[in-house]
DNA sequence: TTCAAAATATGATGATCATAATATATTATA
DNA sequence: TATAATATATTATGATCATCATATTTTGAA
């Protein structure tokens, strides 16, 4: 057999994670298979030895994206021990290093919008993983799984805004805006 | 001179109501010209006699959408007055209504994750577009503008992953969390 | 009723896409 | 080293796009 043992595998995970870099910086529909591929060191050809289809890709690559962010978010908590780890994961997720670094940040706020567009299947990675995603920022901040909805929701809508706009001023004055109200929503679950 | 008088320019405003309700639904760059003039009751060729190019229908397409928001928000308050008229327009915004109403409704949540990667003209546009909506929002919740950046990132938010989802149970909690957590945001103000 | 300017429609161009078919390159084993 | 299975590259297909060039239609005025 040729190629070494768990080559294909590889490159799978290769073209997963071009997918992922991409589809975070300029969304799903509007980047191409070729692009993607090249990303991953390849001709487009390649392709469908390893996918079915896009979608297939896609949904793949929501859950790597979204297990890639929640491992991020971890470890940058896990360097901060001087305040609630809670507190790390919102004051590192709202500010300008992981609005600047669309390529690793989450995937979640470039794609809001653009889902209800796709497919039935796609729709529901999304759903999946964004509930994946919002059970982890209720458990780490130990708050309610509604609390955790509007905490998450919150901080999606903000970076995706503070990314739309042209202005790096107005992008700062939205994280802040955000981070300020992010830690109303904590308070604002301690007391019930 | 041929055509009646005015023609050309209602026929212009035709294009870009075309514009705005494709947008609304589909974004920007997977709609193509020739569906928005279909839209608009003409063929793809004209296009071309009323505008530069597509930026240039997308950058006018954001004032005369969020000008169609606005009025509506204000149409809507205005027909509740038991009530201060931020909250009726929060609650209509969050509203399952305002959810499934994506053709009419408010562009910004549609197009949040997509602005970013699209031409610097488009990113002006939308910002100078947002700032309007917020200033709005401000004016009539008599709240500071950085509150209202919360508050309009926090609302957009949840309107764009409550039409992401496909399951209208999860939209329904999304929205509800998003309402609870507006009326939080504009208590925090009154106490400042 | 005819005409001509203005508006719209038809058709073309070159590019890019998702997908698929086929050809070539790679390398573990014999 | 030769072979054959496997992986990747090249090429093709049919569709769609933004944009543009040209043809046709429309209708106010002569």
């Amino acid at each position: 057999m040729p190629y070494p043992k768990g080559h294909k595998s590889k490159v799978r995970e290769q073209i997963i994670a071009s997918a992922a870099r991409a589809f975070r910086t300029n969304g799903v529909r509007s980047i191409s298979l070729p692009y993607i591929m090249k990303g991953a060191g390849l001709t487009h050809g390649g392709f469908y030895a390893h996918f079915k289809n896009k979608d297939q890709l896609v949904i793949e690559t929501f859950h790597f994206a979204i297990t890639d962010t929640i491992k991020l978010l971890q470890s940058v908590a896990d360097k901060k021990t001087d305040q609630p780890r809670i507190q790390t994961i919102i004051e590192f997720y709202l500010s300008s290093v992981h609005l600047d670094q669309t390529e690793v940040g989450c995937i979640l706020p470039a794609l809001a919008g653009e889902i209800s567009q796709l497919s039935q299947d796609v729709r529901k990675a999304y759903t999946d993983e964004l509930k994946r995603f919002m059970a982890f920022i209720a458990d780490t901040g130990n708050i309610s799984l509604s609390t955790s909805y509007a905490l998450v929701s919150s901080m999606i809508g903000t970076i995706a805004l503070a990314r739309a706009v042209n202005e790096s001023q107005f992008s700062d004055q939205l994280l802040l805006a955000g981070r300020t109200q992010a830690k109303h929503i904590l308070e604002s679950n301690e007391q019930t």
